[in-house]
DNA sequence: AATTCTGCGTTTTTT
DNA sequence: ACGCAGAATT
């Protein structure tokens, strides 16, 4: 009733067929900024009006950010209670729910977890090593990719063997059944498997199948576009027979093809559906006239779209903004300039501004002038928190704690802090293992029963093993922030940090104590609440999905990245031939692909929209000469317009046109690095020298104890030929140091000990 | 055994 | 320029 009302006032006819026809396969062809979400909430929350159980629906998208949005829309339709009970996740998430509950049909233990690309490069070093491959033909990422895309198609390793046609696929096929191998020994599945396994199930057993096909009356795919082909077959298999099946996608928005997105999936959904009934929403709510009329330009030159054009009633707007700078500082510094001055005018908010580039190596640069204007900002993606090496520590102590078998976590974690189990121990181990045909992680834990292994690492063993046993006792009695408490405490770790007192210790200790921050709240929030379950969740969700739209401050991310998002001011940078589109992407028809980022990039702006390339770009650590990207080209002039850079004129002194910023941009961006970099390099010696210096006055007060080398003596050495002793000290370990002066490589500072050298 | 040094390949995008 | 792996150095 009330629903209905609102139904009529806030949809166009067309949004408004799309929420109520909700028998049968449908697809809504939904342009960038129509209101495809708007669509898909009310659709939900329309459902539920007709009396639909929220557990009969479902809802897939990308991203947890998506579904977040989509959760919370739908809430404020319909009220909490309902809202909370409909599936809205994203593949990945549905999987693993599935794949928990469905357990006891698995090949895998209930406590399996996921292993992040860092994890996967890790196994597949091992792969490599262990199979003697040639790891210079053969390099980890580039077999993973290439394994991701057998999982996309569902190619098994099994099958792949039979497909290789040479020693190279061969080799390939071998390195992806041992990698499956090691895998499920681990206890562990990747981002893809989940998919696959999910698949598997669903075919291996038709009755778990049915199940969920009768719980799912209603399926909705958000960018369906997006979808690989594993993903096609899971829908395709929950849809089954009743094909209440809604996919909401744009095709000029598909931007996921390397990650094995196959456009034909939403191009060929009325093959697959001959009966399917088709919605076009073409009229845009987000964007000005002008910032429209240049993403249609650009996107009408790929070929094989289904034609179409966005149309907007909202005002025509001011023109795109480009801007063509000297190098990458300057485009900095000119995105810098114009956000302050739209601060200033009160034309914006920091936060109404987001900066796109193609990769995040370009981020620096943006970040670093930010910095200096005092432009707070937020970069999203990039280097994660969970990347550092002491999360990841920590987090491989959990990981070991919730999964005994996890083998990459053990082998991190095994000897940090250092407690004697260094890599001879590990290499014994391994020998016994692969001998005795078992695990590395079963025959470390009964450490007697090794080979050739001294007390020493027998003991340490022990310790280890019995520290880990005693949290997994502890798993379920104490909460997630008590158990980092205890490891952090327990292996010394954190007392490791504390005593090393330098500036990159302290980081790490204030990163652990934002780690114990992230899991003491998610404590309190006390929902699920076990390990295995909060490891899933950090397993799963990216940087992306903690934006937060409240805080006032500039976005910066990558297009990707901005999928899905809107902003009033767009400032889009990087638009050189090389860059964007990308020279990875030139060769095959990719460059269509390109376009389409940019497409998604320029229909992301509200209000307006800055375009940005530079004539030189600082890349792989040499400056290049660029050329303006192709895309430029394709977008009429008459909606563009060049922005004269006359801001910058103050600090050339000179008085017109253009030569007068470029004089000016030259001498800053050419003077600061080229001064600052030989001054760090004399300074670098300047250190090195004086360090010398102290130790040589503090040798004299050091009485040489037990000695065989005296001042005066004459030396040679293995490499550095003749020298002279000039000083010798007792070390901190009570090893005697010499300073020895060479005929030949000069003064050098050596281990009595270690050293190579015997008296002449 | 652990730290520092050196040479090499490398980066597109991410659930 | 940077991070990584293997070598050199302490």
């Amino acid at each position: 009733m009330e629903l209905e009302r609102e139904l009529d006032r806030e949809l166009n006819p067309q949004q408004l067929e799309a929420v109520k026809y909700t028998e049968g396969p449908l697809i809504v062809f939904a342009g960038a900024g129509s209101g495809k979400t708007k669509v898909l909430t009310y659709r939900i929350a329309h459902l539920l009006k007709l009396g639909v159980s929220p557990f009969q629906i479902m809802a897939v998208t990308f991203t947890n950010r998506a579904a977040t949005e989509m959760r919370e829309r739908v809430q404020q339709l319909v009220g909490d209670g309902q809202a909370n009970d409909v599936w809205v996740r994203t593949f990945h998430s549905m999987a693993v729910r599935i794949l928990r509950r469905e357990e006891r049909y698995l090949s895998y233990d209930r406590n399996f977890l996921i292993y992040d690309s860092a994890d996967q490069i890790t196994v597949m070093k091992q792969c490599i090593a262990e199979l003697r491959v040639d790891d210079r033909k053969f390099r980890p990422r580039g077999v993973l990719a290439e394994i991701s895309s057998f999982k996309n198609e569902l190619v098994t390793p099994k099958d792949y063997h039979g497909m290789a046609r040479n020693v190279r696929e061969e080799t390939i096929a071998d390195l992806y059944s041992l990698y499956q191998k090691k895998l499920l020994q681990h206890n562990a599945m990747d981002f893809d498997d989940l998919l696959v396994q999910t698949v598997e199930l669903f075919r291996s057993e038709p009755l778990v199948l049915e199940h969920y096909q009768r719980r799912f009356q209603y399926i909705m795919v958000d960018e369906y576009q997006d979808t690989n082909h594993v993903q096609y077959v899971l829908v395709h298999q929950l849809a089954g027979d009743k094909r209440n099946l809604c996919v909401v996608g744009d095709d000029d928005q598909s931007i996921y093809g390397w990650r094995g997105a196959d456009i034909r999936n939403i191009l060929n959904f009325e093959r697959d559906f001959p009966d399917v009934y088709v919605i076009k929403l073409e009229q845009n709510y987000r964007s000005t006239q002008c910032i429209l009329a240049v993403a249609n330009a650009l996107i009408s030159h790929n070929k094989g779209r289904k034609p179409k054009e966005l149309w907007t009633s909202n005002d025509v707007g001011d023109p795109v903004s480009c801007y063509q700078a000297l190098d990458e500082k300057d485009e900095a510094r000119f995105v810098a300039a114009e956000i302050s001055d739209l601060v200033e005018r009160e034309e914006a908010l920091y936060r109404d501004c987001a900066v796109f580039y193609r990769t995040h190596a370009q981020s620096r640069v943006i970040e670093e002038e930010f910095i200096r204007s005092g432009i707070p900002y937020r970069i999203y993606g990039g280097v994660r928190f969970y990347e550092r090496k002491e999360i990841k520590d920590i987090l491989a102590y959990l990981r070991l704690v919730a999964n005994p078998a996890d083998e990459v976590s053990l082998r991190r974690v095994i000897n940090e802090p250092r407690r004697g189990i260094g890599d001879t121990t590990i290499a014994r181990a391994e020998e016994f293992a692969s001998s005795a045909g078992r695990s590395l992680a079963a025959v470390l834990e009964h450490p007697e029963e090794i080979p050739n292994l001294g007390n020493r690492a027998v003991n340490a063993l022990k310790g280890f093993f019995q520290m880990i046993n005693s949290w997994r006792k502890l798993d379920d009695a104490v909460s997630v922030a008590g158990l980092v408490e205890r490891i952090l405490g327990e292996t010394g770790y954190l007392s490791a940090l504390e005593t090393q007192k330098t500036v990159e210790a302290e980081t790490r200790i204030e990163n652990l104590n934002e780690f114990l921050g992230v899991v003491q709240q998610y404590d309190s929030e006390g929902i699920g609440g076990t390990l295995v379950d909060f490891l899933e969740g950090l397993a799963l969700v990216t940087d992306i999905d903690n934006y937060e739209p409240g805080e006032d401050a500039v976005v910066l991310m990558t297009i990707h990245g901005a999928k899905g998002m809107e902003f009033p001011m767009v400032f889009l940078t990087g638009l050189e031939e090389g860059l964007f589109p990308h020279v990875h992407s030139l060769e095959e028809n990719e460059v269509e692909e390109e376009r389409r980022l940019c497409y998604v990039a320029i229909t992301r702006a509200k209000q307006k929209l800055y375009l940005s390339w530079a004539i030189r770009r600082f890349i792989y650590g040499n400056s290049e000469y660029k050329l303006p990207s192709r895309f430029f080209k394709e977008i009429p002039q008459e909606y563009l317009c060049p922005v004269v850079p006359d801001r910058f004129a103050g600090h050339g002194g000179h008085g017109d046109g253009s030569a007068v910023p470029s004089g000016g941009g030259q001498g800053d961006g050419s003077g600061v690095p080229a001064t600052g970099s030989q001054a760090g390099h004399n300074a670098g010696h300047a250190i090195k020298e004086s360090a010398a210096g102290e130790k040589e006055a503090a040798a004299v007060t050091a009485a040489p104890s037990q000695t065989s080398f005296q001042v005066g003596e004459t030396v040679e050495h293995k490499k550095f030929g003749k020298g002279v002793v000039m000083e010798t000290k007792t070390g901190p370990g009570g090893d005697m140091e010499i300073y020895v002066s060479f005929e030949t490589a000069g003064f050098k500072h050596l281990l009595a000990k270690y050293a190579p050298i015997k008296k002449a």
